[in-house]
DNA sequence: AATAAAGTTTAGGTTAATCTAAAAATTGTA
DNA sequence: TACAATTTTTAGATTAACCTAAACTTTATT
């Protein structure tokens, strides 16, 4: 069992990107272009990446990842995806400005230390840009999004991603304390105007209207 | 400007480590030894250091860090350092099995992300091994440590070592939560008997007998 | 001081990851 | 279908970081 370098895992997730979720083959040049290196580096790579069993590759018919690149790909975004919520749920980055930092952090090589995030970041589905992130064995939560208008009281479900996405109701929700990733708990549900009555992070509750729930898609736990 | 790269970089802490804060000159042999590598490699590693000038080098006389140099490694060992802290106090891992990981995570490049770790840490200054963090300029703090019990009330510190360090009283600190990094404040000390009542990282209080505050070493903030 | 031992550098080579330029294969089109 | 355009691969270089073996300095010992 080899290890990859980073380069070899940047194709690799080039590659599980590309082909949506792994079942297309990929082109040569798409990988050039996402990874800004030149048509001759992927051919390369690519013959590295199958001599290593993690991608098929036929020439000239584009590469196909396998399941095992699978799961090595999955596992590197498992990791990336998990440092973004630490960076924005920790330490206040904002979720467009954490790219980059996860781009470097996804490539420390210790399982004990994604487990031991995972549990402090209180084990969550999605990354603040609402991407789910895939357990340890690589499957990805298979709940899927729904508006908070639609929870029942009692649901314990975490915001992912919002309908209406104007400023004016960002806005809204960032003086409010509602971002991706919010663990969102229904105490309350009021039937003449629709609007509900929320506790956010354990913490703070708070009423939101019908409009407003209409519009958060979340995860029901 | 040059960027150094992860290899140059773990050069020159081996070179700041072995120098003893950077004034002595360092042996090829002795910094081949330390990175388990060759003395042939050294030789070419030094020429390349010493062109990016972080440390002056005459044939055959060994190599001494410059001021720049200098710089440059004790940012790193800033970041191995605040790593190894979030290691331990968030990810409960213990002191003698962070290194590794923060080996490789001492070479993440974003200071605006070791400054925000810095302030999540809220300011450590001394590491899970009781080593000093230097701070964003490349300064170690300059408080010397002291016996807890030598504190007066209303002083706050970080236990940053023990003068004991039998099983049987580490084995006491640990089940009472007292560890390397933790923060304490002196609420009220006991004329008659020297015991000591504590607040522990702004949370638990409890009460220390004067045996074992004479043998918790603080540093002041 | 001469020489043996220890330490260091140089010469020359390897591997990984990139590149340019040219050749080859595939695809699209007249 | 033939040829042009596009895509992909190969050939041959380059750079960084390492290596071994041999040459060269420095230091230690008789």
């Amino acid at each position: 069992m080899y290890e990859l370098s980073f380069a070899e895992e940047n194709y690799l997730k080039a590659i599980y990107h590309l082909s949506a979720d792994g079942q297309k083959q990929v082109n040569t040049n798409a990988i050039a272009d996402r990874l800004e290196t030149r048509p001759a580096s992927v051919s390369d790579m690519i013959r590295k990446l199958s001599d290593k069993g993690v991608v098929t590759y036929v020439k000239y018919q584009g590469v196909k990842i396998t399941d095992d690149g699978k799961k090595k790909a999955l596992w590197v975004i498992r990791k990336h995806r998990l440092w973004e919520v630490f960076l924005v749920k920790k330490l206040n980055f904002h979720w467009d400005e954490v790219h980059e930092i996860a781009e470097q952090l996804e490539h420390i090589r210790s399982s004990l230390l994604i487990s031991r995030l995972d549990e402090f970041l209180e084990f969550p589905k999605f990354d603040p840009h609402g991407d789910p992130i895939p357990n340890a064995d690589g499957v990805m939560s298979a709940n899927p999004m729904t508006p908070l208008s639609e929870l029942n009281v009692g649901s314990i479900a975490q915001l992912v991603s919002m309908k209406d996405t104007g400023v004016i109701f960002l806005n809204y929700l960032d003086r409010t304390g509602l971002n991706i990733g919010t663990k969102i708990k229904v105490i309350d549900t009021m039937e003449f105007d629709g609007s509900m009555e929320i506790e956010i992070n354990n913490d703070k509750r708070m009423s939101v209207s019908k409009q407003v729930s209409d519009n958060l898609l979340v995860i029901v736990e």
